[in-house]
DNA sequence: GACAAGATTGACT
DNA sequence: GTCAATCTTGTCC
């Protein structure tokens, strides 16, 4: 492969385009090792690679936000894939999607839980944890991965090839480990569709 | 305008 | 294992 340069940001654009081209359930399990780059007001950069996610679509699955059709708040989700969908719940905590699929079709993949690879301290610090805190309660589950990344609704229909929160997915990369799968967490509808993603026996999934 | 439920977490028995 | 915290959103009146 090419060492990165100015074309960087463009392959990066170019690898989040095929969002657009794939289902939420197909990309779901892709994503799996996937990073995700966040950068602070600060300037610092936290980094974190994807562990585990969950499969949203449209009218088909009655778990998802947008099975009922498009509200203000599942909007972001009737957009084109590669954009972010954030939202707020359980009066304190935020989720974060990768929208997937063309303009029209509803679709995204729940980021539950991700590795932490650069920035420990301060992604300590936001979860309020002491900068030694095990790796392993830094993001691992929906609501902790937001706090540690910092990353609410005001980041809610952003374009994730863009700073300050980028998600980069190498297509071409081996799995990252065994992909293992099951039913979704926290849904009272469709408890049957295993559209959760893992990898076996990485630390840092959730529960 | 009222109200129930929620793609969760952390503390506690 | 159980349960409270906390508030936005969607739905129904």
């Amino acid at each position: 492969m090419e060492r990165p340069g100015p074309q960087d940001h463009a392959l990066a654009h170019d690898s989040l385009a095929r969002l657009r081209e794939l289902d939420a359930l197909t990309a779901a399990p892709l994503l799996l090792g996937a990073r995700i780059e966040r950068r602070l007001p600060s300037g610092e950069q936290l980094v974190a690679r994807i562990v585990e996610t969950e499969a949203y679509l449209g009218a088909a699955d009655a778990a998802s936000h947008a099975a009922r059709g498009p509200t203000p708040r599942n909007a972001v989700m009737f957009g084109e894939g590669g954009f972010a969908y954030v939202y707020f719940t359980y009066g304190m905590h935020h989720c974060f999607n990768v929208v997937c699929g063309a303009r029209g079709e509803a679709g995204a993949v729940l980021v539950r839980a991700a590795e932490p690879l650069r920035g420990r301290a301060a992604m300590a610090h936001l979860r309020k944890r002491a900068p030694e805190a095990p790796a392993t309660e830094l993001a691992s589950g929906p609501g902790k991965l937001c706090q540690a990344l910092a990353i609410d609704r005001t980041l809610n229909g952003h374009d994730l090839a863009k700073e300050p929160l980028r998600l980069r997915i190498d297509w071409g990369a081996e799995p990252a480990g065994e992909v293992a799968s099951g039913p979704r967490v926290g849904i009272r509808l469709a408890r049957d569709l295993p559209w959760r993603f893992w990898l076996r026996g990485n630390p840092h999934v959730s529960r």
